[in-house]
RNA sequence: GGGCUCAUAGCUCAGACGGUUAGAGCGCACGCCUGAUAAGCGUGAGGUCGGUGGUUCGAUUCCACUUGAGCCCA
């Protein structure tokens, strides 16, 4: 009837045989087509790179990218989930370029760009089997026969589509951005580059002053650069600090307050005010080389200028520094780069032209000192970038880009993020709140081959145009093959007839960032608006997506900037930030480090439930967690093995019987145990169903634990023999099936979140058994909540009886004896249950009688304690009064009136205060010699005095217990019949023929032998020895 | 350098809108239970809740500063 457990089989083992069955009845197929017709819940699965191996890090977000999705089908959504792969980018260039042995651009030209692009696109798939095995290991249900591409025609085409988009909107332009540069290579460096290059070097940094226009005042401004002051045009301050006008060494100094000690020598402060107060104000050009065309030299404001370095005044030359370039777009500032592309001085600068930049730093100094303009100047060491190619001193150097003008729509990003529910929230409001109010306009071009390439195509004559399609492209080409493939160098092949001039155009040779390919996918990985229509507009935006918190800046950014700029919507509802995986030490994982963990190696050994569990469990999911395998194995004993030794439990005793509990779906069983796992288990699917719809991940999961927990060992531990009864009972009955219809929900409630070891529960305990029944838990739906089953003060009732029972252990303990001794009487404090939780407290604690509401006055001392939340909140200030005046009266009469419903009235500094039980709290110590156990205010003595009769009765136990053991190491069967021999001790043979039937009726013994000449084991009865022998009766 | 996050037992982590004796699991020691066990239960040892200062009757929790770690950005 039921599928035999195999002892034998590991749960990993197990977990291939489930791969198997999911692959041979198409499951995961028929999970990403299930409800058809259904309302949608999308998911966005952001795009992994695959020349990478997955490490153990990428398990998390699977697990927690597969828990949400799966959940939501089994609650009747219909649930598309698309993969998709990252396929474009500069990591990917240099991979190549490592394995064909070359370096940077002129390399890769001189290899030939057709060629390079070919082996870029080979490239990216190189890991793609172990991605794909890793997904398909842990139970990652996504579409992977049909993702999306990024560097699929399809795929670039809806980018293009979009692009247009920004272009008709005005959003795209033309502009200049600074970037590291090798003046001697002659390229800009990617900052994965530029972060292999630093070296500690000797600088020297100069303070310098600038002439207030008309006044005899000077700015007092620091710079590390003195080559970029002929290209000054702006100075820049922080509106929110204090600024000082000094009289120093017989000139006036303006410079930050809290900077003054920069100053060599006295001086006098003349006038004081904030940093915007100096904003507008005009100084006079330094270095006259050449007239700007636009306004400038005045003082601006920088929120980047701070009051660590310096003088709190910064040198602003808009083509030498990120910053500096960003004030220059915020104010329209004039650009003047006085430094040609080989890092020399251009001709307008007669002193030093055609000297390179650094070369000429010392000859400005002494030009500034000759002049009287500087103030003075120190060395000092910084890290700096090289050149990791040629050692070459790197500058940062503008170059031309095209952007996206995001800044202009800063509010609607903030807007539209207020409309998402991040989790936790503080990313929201904190990591990437700040970051959208501080926006700045996307650089979106790269002067790199292997992207997207930038549909701009440029005419002499000045005009451009943008292509939003392939179609467009073939109606305004020139030369555009049937079969284009969209990237370079093919793409630049292609010429546009100028509607302007009739001229040729040319393609601008740039692609683009590939943060803007995989930001695009909502609607890319559909080819929309060229096809998919409806469905694009179904699945967007979506209810959820995950990824790790570096992708902050990254996919949650470039997702939010997209579909903002051309939807003017939020992308996503709900975003669950991920932690990183740490190792054991807190270490990020990296190859050199050599501490990267392959998930393989875990899934192998713990299998891939056990895995999830513990990431699941481990912490919040945002925070970074440190991974260490035990930690998994831990998670597998802790819950796996619990659950499991239920299911097997059930399925050993019915398969005795030949339970077929679909003969009893309508049995309603009164039995107090079996009602209370029943609420149990419907307050857990309450809880779990609200959790996983409000992405408390780690809640749920914990719920889950805890019942489980609960389930093993109080429900099947206490109601053990019940399943051992001879007839099938309706008590037996009432057991069995209340443990399948748990052992079943469970199966179903828990599926999402451990999709293998539930798969098989289920198939072995409904699909066996009902052949009508929906042929996986996975395309079951999720079970509703029966409230008329959750009966709350029987949970309440439930509980209180736990408690007592560990306290009664605890009592026990204390006065070390054993369980198996028998006790006459246990007191309690607690106020009376109903009649069958003192049978159940009697039968776990071995105990005849059970005395409830108490009087433990003459073996506890009481002590008496202000309720501090309660008295707390109304008496703050006079709490140590209270203190004192509780302090000073008897404890015990004060306990007992209070706990009798009494109140005392005290006077603490004129108020009159009532003490009752609702403020007090009474707690016991057992006095000296009794066996006590006490949590908060209950307490339980035992009556320990052991009469002889009890003495009898747990040597009784003591064998009984001794004989079940033999019974076991000796390999019977549950069910053998057996013969037990007893000889070598007077006293307990007779204690043995005085509860002969007790005793044979325990162990199934059909016969007694005393003192027969065999071999025995000798035994140990409570310090009295006693020869035992057991043998099976055939 | 900036922003954000974190710091609680030997280890991994909970927690507290400020309140009584700060919890769990693992590990360790001792004991118990077992006719489901890859188990389970109890007791004990183990904590200046990173540091300093402030607010408060009361701070591990709130505030400021500070130290260390992680992430992102320069």
């Amino acid at each position: 009837m039921y599928k035999k457990i195999d002892p034998g089989k590991s749960f990993v083992e197990r977990e291939m045989d489930i791969l198997k069955l999911w692959e041979e009845k198409n499951i995961i197929k028929k999970s990403l087509e299930a409800n058809e017709g259904a309302e949608y819940f999308t998911f966005y699965d952001g795009p992994p790179t695959a020349n990478g191996k997955p490490h153990i890090g990428h398990v998390v977000t699977r697990v927690m990218k597969d828990l949400i999705p799966r959940y939501r089908v089994m609650k009747g959504y219909r649930v598309l989930r698309k993969a998709g792969w990252d396929t474009h980018g500069l990591p990917v260039e240099l991979e190549v370029e490592k394995s064909l042995g070359i370096s940077g651009k002129p390399e890769i030209e001189k290899y030939g760009v057709e060629d390079f692009i070919k082996k870029c696109k080979d490239s990216v798939f190189t890991y793609s089997k172990e991605w794909k095995e890793m997904s398909e290991r842990v139970g990652y249900w996504i579409d992977m026969e049909n993702p999306y591409v990024t560097y699929h025609n399809n795929y670039i085409e809806s980018v293009w589509w979009a692009l247009k988009q920004m272009w008709n909107k005005g959003l795209i332009y033309k502009g200049h951005k600074i970037v590291p540069y090798c003046p001697r290579c002659g390229t800009a460096l990617s900052s994965h580059e530029v972060a292999q290059g630093y070296k500690e070097v000797k600088d020297s940094s100069i303070y310098v002053k600038f002439k207030v226009k008309g006044e005899d005042k000077y700015f007092l401004v620091w710079t590390t650069t003195p080559w970029t002051l002929p290209s000054n045009v702006a100075l820049t301050v922080n509106r929110k600090y204090d600024y000082v006008e000094v009289v120093h060494k017989g000139e006036h100094l303006i410079l930050a307050e809290a900077l003054l000690s920069k100053l060599d020598g006295e001086y006098e402060i003349v006038a004081r005010f904030k940093g915007e107060d100096l904003l507008g104000m005009e100084y006079e050009q330094m270095f006259k080389f050449v007239t700007p065309d636009k306004k400038a030299f005045y003082v601006t404001h920088g929120d980047y200028v701070t009051l660590t370095d310096g003088t709190g005044i910064v040198h602003t030359a808009p083509a030498f520094g990120e910053e500096d370039s960003i004030t220059g777009r915020n104010y329209d500032l004039p650009l003047i780069n006085l430094v040609n592309p080989e890092g020399k001085f251009k001709e307008e600068v007669t002193p030093w032209a055609g000297m390179f930049v650094k070369k000429a730093d010392p000859k400005i100094i002494e030009y500034l000192k000759e002049n009287n303009i500087l103030y003075k100047s120190e060395q000092f060491t910084h890290s700096y970038p090289f050149c990791w190619r040629c050692d070459t001193h790197l500058l940062y150097y503008p170059r031309e880009s095209w952007f996206v003008r995001m800044s202009e729509l800063r509010d609607k990003l903030v807007e539209n993020n207020n409309r998402i529910k991040w989790y936790p929230e503080t990313i929201g409001t904190g990591r990437f709140g700040n970051f959208l109010e501080n926006v700045i306009d996307w650089g979106i071009s790269r002067e790199r081959y292997w992207g997207t390439p930038l549909p701009i195509w440029e005419c002499e004559c000045g005009h451009r145009e943008m292509i939003g399609s392939i179609a467009e492209l073939k109606e305004k080409g020139i030369n555009v093959p049937d079969d284009i493939e969209l990237h370079k160098p093919y793409i630049d092949e292609v010429k546009l007839k100028c509607e302007h001039c009739g001229g040729e155009m040319k393609r601008v040779s740039e692609v683009i960032d590939c943060w803007f390919d995989s930001g695009s996918m909502p609607f890319a990985q559909h080819h929309y608006p060229f096809e998919n229509k409806e469905l694009f507009e179904k699945n967007f935006p979506a209810q959820f997506i995950s990824e790790a918190v570096d992708q902050t800046r990254g996919w949650f950014y470039t997702l939010l900037a997209i579909s903002t700029a051309i939807f003017d919507r939020n992308p996503f509802e709900n975003c669950v930030v991920l932690g990183h995986v740490l190792d054991k030490n807190g270490l990020k994982m990296s190859k050199h480090k050599g501490n990267v963990l392959s998930p393989f190696v875990v899934l192998d050994n713990e299998g891939a439930d056990a895995l999830r569990w513990y990431f699941y469990t481990a912490s919040a999911p945002w925070l970074p967690s440190r991974f260490y395998e035990d930690a998994v194995i831990e998670a597998q004993r802790k819950f796996l093995s619990t659950l499991w030794n239920v299911y097997s439990f059930y399925v050993l005793y019915a398969e005795l019987d030949q339970f077929d509990p679909t003969k009893y779906e309508d049995f309603v069983s009164g039995n107090v145990m079996d009602k209370w796992i029943m609420s149990r288990l419907n307050t857990l699917i309450k809880r779990v169903d609200d959790d996983l719809a409000n992405y408390r991940i780690t809640q749920g999961a914990l719920a889950i634990e805890e019942f489980v927990d609960e389930l093993s060992n109080w429900y099947v531990r206490r109601n053990r023999a019940r399943f051992w009864a001879e007839e099938l009972t309706d008590d037996k009955v009432g057991a069995y099936v209340t443990l399948y219809r748990v052992l079943k929900t469970l199966s179903l409630v828990a599926a999402p979140f451990i999709p293998f070891m539930t798969e098989e529960i289920y198939q072995n305990l409904v699909v066996n058994l009902d052949k009508n029944a929906p042929e996986s838990v996975h395309l079951c739906r999720w079970p509703e909540v029966n409230e008329e089953l959750i009966d709350m003060d029987l949970e309440g009732e439930m509980e209180e009886a736990y408690r007592i029972v560990k306290l009664g252990r605890s009592a026990r303990n204390a006065v070390n004896i054993k369980n198996r001794q028998p006790l006459s009487k246990m007191l309690v404090s607690a106020k009376h249950l109903p009649e069958y939780y003192g049978d159940i407290i009697k039968d776990e604690l071995n105990i005849k009688e059970i005395e409830f509401g108490a009087d433990l006055s003459k073996y506890v001392n009481f002590e008496v304690k202000p309720n501090l939340p309660v008295l707390g909140k109304l008496y703050g200030r006079l709490i140590p009064g209270i203190r004192k005046a509780i302090g000073s009266m008897n404890q015990m009469e004060l306990a007992q009136r209070v706990q009798n419903g009494g109140s005392v009235v005290i006077n603490v500094d004129g108020a009159e205060i009532e003490l009752n039980s609702e403020n007090l709290l009474v707690t016991m110590q057992g006095l000296e010699g009794y066996a006590f156990a006490g949590e908060g205010t209950i307490g339980v003595v035992l009556d320990t005095h052991i009469t002889e009769a009890l003495r009898e009765e747990g040597h009784v136990r003591e064998i009984i217990s001794k004989i079940q053991n033999m019974r076991k190491e000796s390999g019977f069967e549950v069910s053998d019949k057996i013969k037990l021999y007893v000889a070598g001790n007077e006293m307990l043979e007779e204690i043995i023929k005085k509860f002969a039937d007790y005793i044979m009726g325990e162990t199934l013994t059909e016969e007694i032998i005393y003192n027969a000449d065999r071999e025995y084991s000798e035994t140990n009865i409570n310090g009295e020895k006693l020869n035992l022998a057991v043998e099976v009766v055939k």
